[in-house]
Order: structure tokens, then sequence, then C-alpha cells
DNA sequence: GCCAACGTTGGC
DNA sequence: GCCAACGTTGGC
């Protein structure tokens, strides 16, 4: 299983809102960038993600699974853009903040430090061990 | 609200 | 195919 990292700013998809969406899911649409959308192309059922709140609260505030592959994103006619469903699994009982990981050297080459602009990203397994700890998970 | 960094577009 | 201009993102 592989991990990554969804950034949304909270105005537009907000956790809250993601959880409320429950087991169903939610598209992930509006990706316009195609190093995001191919790693959208390589998520696979079952994949975890962060869930990744930007600009306002700048912080890792859940999880989420990976519950449908990539499919033509319908918020657009342009056929050259895709996203997967992702579904909410549960909070990081503490959010891990911008901050924190930048200031934990074992998390100096996430994606998030080094192309901050990349709003769907890979996740190292040895990160995702680190920033749930962080989070209290585990 | 500013601006640096980055990605995309389009003229040549 | 290059690169300048432009638009967008996101941290500060």
């Amino acid at each position: 299983m592989a991990y990554w990292l969804f950034k949304s700013e909270p105005d537009a998809w907000s956790w809250d809102q993601q959880k409320a969406k429950g087991e169903a899911g939610q598209q992930w649409d509006g990706v316009r960038n195609y190093q995001a959308r191919n790693n959208m192309r390589a998520m696979a059922v079952g994949d975890r993600g962060f869930f990744y709140h930007s600009n306002e609260g700048k912080a890792v505030v859940g999880i989420v699974e990976v519950c449908a592959t990539a499919h033509r994103d319908t918020t657009t006619d342009d056929e050259r853009w895709e996203c997967v469903d992702v579904k909410a699994v549960e909070d990081m009982p503490k959010p891990v903040s911008l901050d924190d990981i930048k200031a934990n050297p074992k998390l100096s080459e996430m994606v998030l430090v080094k192309n901050s602009r990349l709003s769907v990203q890979p996740v190292g397994e040895a990160e995702w061990a680190e920033v749930c700890r962080m989070g209290g998970l585990r």
C-alpha cells in the first residue's frame, strides 16, 4: 500500500465536509496539475492519505482512504483531468502543523517541505509513520 | 495582502 | 523547441 497527502483549502473543501460524506466518500476534483493528476492515477483502492489544510490551519488534520481509482473529473469537460475518490478514516488526535513538520529533521525530505505547491503528493512510509506518531496515532 | 516560486501558455 | 509573459498557489 502506498501513502499520499491531499491538500485542500478549508474554505473550498474542509475536513469536516469530508467527514460528513462518510463511507460514500467524495471525488477529489478540481486538480488541474499534471503531477498531481499523475499521482492520483498511481493510486490503488485502500491506499491511505493525509488530509492537509493549506493556507488556514496549515496542518495535517486527518486520514483518508482511496475508495475509487482515477476516473474523469466531472467538474470539467476537459478529458485530461482525472481524480480519485477518498473517504475519511479518522481524525488526527493532535493535528500536525507545517511548523512541526519543518522542525522535524526526519521529515526534511517531505514533498510538503520541498515543493509546497503540489496539491497531491506521495508520502514515504517512514514519513507516514513519523507524522502519525506526532499526531498521536499509535 | 504581499510576493516568491512554480506551472502553463503562446508567440516566434 | 525556447522562453517571456502571465496566472495561481500558498506561506508569511
